[in-house]
DNA sequence: CTTCGTTGCTAAATCGGGTTAGCGCCCGTT
DNA sequence: AACGGGCGCTAACCCGATTTAGCAACGAAG
């Protein structure tokens, strides 16, 4: 049926030479290993003519490599969250001619070691390890064969390979800062974790990370966080669950959500108390989450950079792979992205107060 | 740095045998063939304690295969709506010892040109061209080098391929039907396209289905669509104007909404009005976008099946797989897979009305 | 004592490309 | 005419697994 592929060997007939010489011409040795203007347009010409592409497969048994990159994740693959973290590396990898595997572990670590040797036997020259929430996660076992990056993710213990995260502390800060700038100084409550640096799920870096940023942010202009209420699960029930009970018993002037679908349970629990975002509350909160572009008012948030990690990996994974050989594992260095802040309409100066200017 | 991989020649020198003997013993092939008893010992003895795993690239190479799946979208592969038909899609695969190649288009023409190209000199044993939206779009040519399967996607003009295609039409009366079992017979009013079925983008083949099983589901019952609004874009906004354009005119019972998200900007919308759901106004959609179960009162939509879609998708590109060279092209069969309702909170019998029973 | 048959294994070729060493030819020189 | 030296190309081998054809050794039958 279909015809069958354009060999290296069908070009060398074509041009009536033989394959080495066609294999010379097309890799553009032909010059310094004085091939004749003559063989050179032929072989040029027959390759053109019969459209022949080399098969990567071949290549890729004599070279041991296969242009293709690994990226294996907890379940960031269908995470809704985090498609983007896959387009970044698609794109990333694409540039430099090479595709990508994708593979899910959901958590299972014998799966986990199937799907590395799946991708090992299929001779893989890089792998990321991605995880749908920044955390900490245990370097499975001779994956050293390859090239590793981690994304998302911080290995357990000592650092043994590049990470790739978004910086969390900075995301807090910034979240903090969105709310001084508005002129907030008190009643600034934080939904999700907190208030003090133990009420913190102790695998999410994340959690542990926007929290130091706050009070941080908040501890450097003087300023005190009022409050806070822990969410068992970041879903917006909890959310909702968390902020009703924290309004039960005092009047907040400005919440820190720790994602948004708390913050969407929270814009909930504010409209049943008859409360307005942002005239009597402001709130910020964190990821981007697409909902926060479709609540009302419009929730300003920290993002997650998706797309940006994506890439960031992939880059680094490059420079890994090119890395000489003899200084490997001489950088596990940590990647930071940067989390920019989306302004959006749920934050305004504390009501009663002047705007600052 | 990293120990070479072990080959079969390491294994068959160690059992002290020759390279094609471990190979036949492996292969299984070793009682058919004769070999004894000892040797088939000694070369799985060797196999087991080297950890040998055949390297794919080589047998790929030989049988042309590579035990690959290339799965091409345009953007579905980062959408946050379908990463569970890669996660389908993922796992069907994994079923069979199968991996995954992701690509995205992005609807870009001459990017899906490089990514087949590239696929194809991976030596992909299978295609998937997968479409965000349910739509018609162009079969680029001269991908019948490998079976090819169309997921959420019909191709434009004869149907030259086999597609998966979520059953819109059953969608669009279980929608209905959830109104007219709950007691709605007036009032019901559209929110994205219609009322006729020529208010209908041209490309959109989920909106036409849809709009053309809740007619028929209502026309049964011999009810009437009372009017309908269309949205520039199923988003949101738009799901928001195009509602409070119709609050201002008239006073709905029921409002079946052409996805999740124009859902969320109507219950917005009803709420500006004072309109409580499902009290005053009941309200269907479509997708079981996650917002859908967030949304106070739970969102009752019918979902759409990524998981089951993505699965089905390689199942049928197996069974293309499978089937005999010669007769090939045979079925370009459609398949349609179930849009399961998932009921929450937003319907309720008319206002008024008795409940029936 | 030859011949045939069986048993148990291996040599050689294959897949598609890349690399290296070296062959033959032509030209110029002595 | 013999020799040296560049030029232009190709033979041969490699990667790792598999397949086919066939070799060697032995026993049994004639």
């Amino acid at each position: 049926m279909s015809p069958r592929r354009v060999t290296l060997a069908d070009v060398a007939k074509a041009a009536g030479v033989s394959r080495p010489t066609a294999s010379l011409v097309l890799s553009g040795r032909g010059r310094e290993l004085r091939i004749s203007q003559d063989v050179e347009q032929r072989v040029l010409k027959a390759a053109d003519e019969l459209q022949y592409r080399p098969n990567i497969v071949s290549v890729g048994l004599r070279t041991g490599t296969s242009r293709t990159i690994g990226f294996v994740s907890d379940t960031v693959a269908t995470s809704r969250l985090a498609g983007d973290m896959i387009k970044g590396a698609l794109e990333a990898a694409r540039d430099r001619g090479f595709m990508l595997f994708i593979g899910e572990t959901e958590g299972d670590a014998e799966l986990e070691r199937l799907l590395l040797q799946a991708m090992h036997d299929r001779q893989v020259d890089g792998l990321i390890l991605a995880s749908m929430f920044t955390r900490t996660i245990k370097v499975p076992k001779g994956i050293t064969a390859s090239p590793v990056v981690l994304l998302n993710a911080v290995p357990k213990g000592p650092a043994v390979l590049p990470a790739v995260l978004p910086h969390e502390v900075e995301a807090g800060r910034l979240a903090a800062r969105v709310l001084l700038d508005a002129g907030h100084r008190d009643g600034i409550y934080l939904i999700g974790v907190g208030p003090g640096l133990r009420n913190v799920p102790s695998e999410s870096v994340a959690a542990l990370e926007r929290l130091v940023g706050i009070r941080e942010a908040l501890g450097e202009a003087g300023v005190k966080v009022a409050g806070a209420r822990t969410c068992f699960d970041w879903q917006p029930e909890y959310g909702l669950a968390a902020t009703r009970d924290l309004l039960e018993t005092v009047r907040p002037r400005a919440l820190i959500c720790f994602n948004d679908r708390i913050a969407m349970g929270a814009y909930q629990a504010l409209d049943d108390f008859g409360l307005k975002v942002p005239a009597d509350v402001s709130v910020v909160s964190f990821d981007d989450h697409p909902i926060a572009s479709w609540m009302r008012p419009g929730l300003t948030t920290v993002a997650l950079p998706h797309y940006e990690l994506g890439r960031k990996a992939v880059d680094v994974l490059f420079t890994e792979m090119d890395r000489d050989p003899a200084e490997l594992g001489a950088a596990a260095e940590v990647h930071r992205v940067p989390m920019p802040v989306r302004s959006r309409d749920s934050v305004a100066p504390p009501s009663g107060a002047h705007s600052p200017g």
